[in-house]
DNA sequence: CGAATGCTTCGGTTAGCATCGAAGTATGAA
DNA sequence: TTCATACTTCGATGCTAACCGAAGCATTCG
């Protein structure tokens, strides 16, 4: 019974430990050179160069010449959608769970899905938002309320530049540490860009992690999420 | 940067043709031998025996035994919901996508998502009872409400039995036809159940199409989708 | 108690693929 | 032009795992 789309080309894709480091990595939602992968995943360059041209082949990720580099990017937020909820069951199913190191805890504290905030803030922020009407989740889609829209311009996003744009404004988006829903969608990534802009939070090296300052957080429970 | 669970090992389960087949069988809910498992698959009775304790291994099915068989069913709703998730991705990004057959139409229009309603008709239900505030959703958790209780009360469902159960009422679910969220959690399969009852539809031989009478979708329609 | 059915273990074969070194191509710098 | 850097192609190697036949248990049926 083949019901339903091919999973085993994909999953297969997914599944190499060298493609699937380079995934994770991707995740943080910079665009990364091909050696740079290469390093992250712990391989030589041919082979690295070898499963990019999988990856492309497969959809997963999108390439961008510039000079003689070559920038590699996720190829969307569905793609970001479908690791994330892969990470949830792993996390779960995920045998012998070791003791979660200081890292570990940073990471589900706050950190970067692809261009949104996940983790515990993450998911904080997304319940507010919710809680307080601003915005209306309808399933899949989640759609800004009028006093959304107005509240979210007094934050300094440009709501309705945003809405111009082909990209939904607001998406739900799994969070593999708190298994709740975070905001994702291009609003979800202005938010983020906004949070870093106002200093309130900066992005730890080339991990995933987002490093909120004490007063950056403060002001973060205060501004975007009381509850 | 391995940031974040370990994917590889159970994107590599279930990125293997024979298992994928296997788990997409599985995708219909019901509990199936290792044999038909076997057959499912296309591979011999000794193969599918050594996948089947790899996919136990990893967390993605149960297995019970019962006299001389072997039941095995997936692990839960959150496995179901991955699958659903790689399914949608692997439509979109899928090559070649061949025209959908009479087949594929049928199961776009309703399916069974693990052991609820998927599809068409699945997604028009839920955005039914969100838009009748019957439900309410809180981004992954929905909730169902006061009146909602009431309409699954009439509609001859035991919600307080079912809230009683340790398994969440309601549960947002990903769709892979139609990239819209359906409703599952004991709720999502109560209805199903109760729709079967009714004689509204019935399932398609092994596969996981759900075909309903046009008496029955037409009731579907007035009783519990309109809009 | 046989006989049949369902599943599992074992052993050996095979195919696929991840891997890297070396050589090749393109871009940018000196 | 010449050299260096970034990436790709090619060829060879080695490992993993999927696969099945045969034999071994366990359960059920006659």
């Amino acid at each position: 019974m083949k019901d339903g789309p091919d999973i085993a080309r994909l999953a297969a894709l997914i599944g190499d430990p060298a493609r699937a480091n380079m995934l994770s990595a991707l995740m943080a939602g910079k665009a990364l050179t091909a050696s740079e992968l290469a390093a992250e995943a712990g391989i030589a360059a041919p082979t690295a160069s070898s499963h990019l041209a999988r990856l492309e082949a497969g959809g997963l990720v999108r390439q961008r010449r510039q000079g003689r580099h070559k920038y590699v990017t996720l190829a969307g937020d569905e793609v970001a959608r479908v690791l994330e909820g892969l990470m949830g069951l792993a996390a779960g199913t995920g045998h012998l769970r070791t003791r979660p190191g200081p890292r570990d805890a940073a990471l589900r504290k706050a950190r970067v899905c692809y261009n949104h905030l996940a983790g515990d803030l993450g998911t904080r922020l997304y319940d507010s938002l919710a809680a307080r009407a601003l915005i209306r989740a309808e399933g899949e889609s989640v759609s800004l309320t009028p006093e959304g829209a107005a509240a979210m311009a007094a934050f300094g996003i440009d709501v309705a530049g945003l809405s111009r744009g082909r990209a939904p404004l607001c998406r739900a988006c799994l969070d593999w540490s708190e298994r709740r829903t975070h905001l994702a969608g291009s609003l979800g990534r202005a938010l983020l860009t906004r949070i870093e802009e106002l200093g309130w939070a900066t992005r730890q090296g080339e991990s995933r992690i987002v490093r909120f300052s004490p007063a950056g957080e403060a002001a973060f429970r205060r501004d975007l999420a009381p509850i």
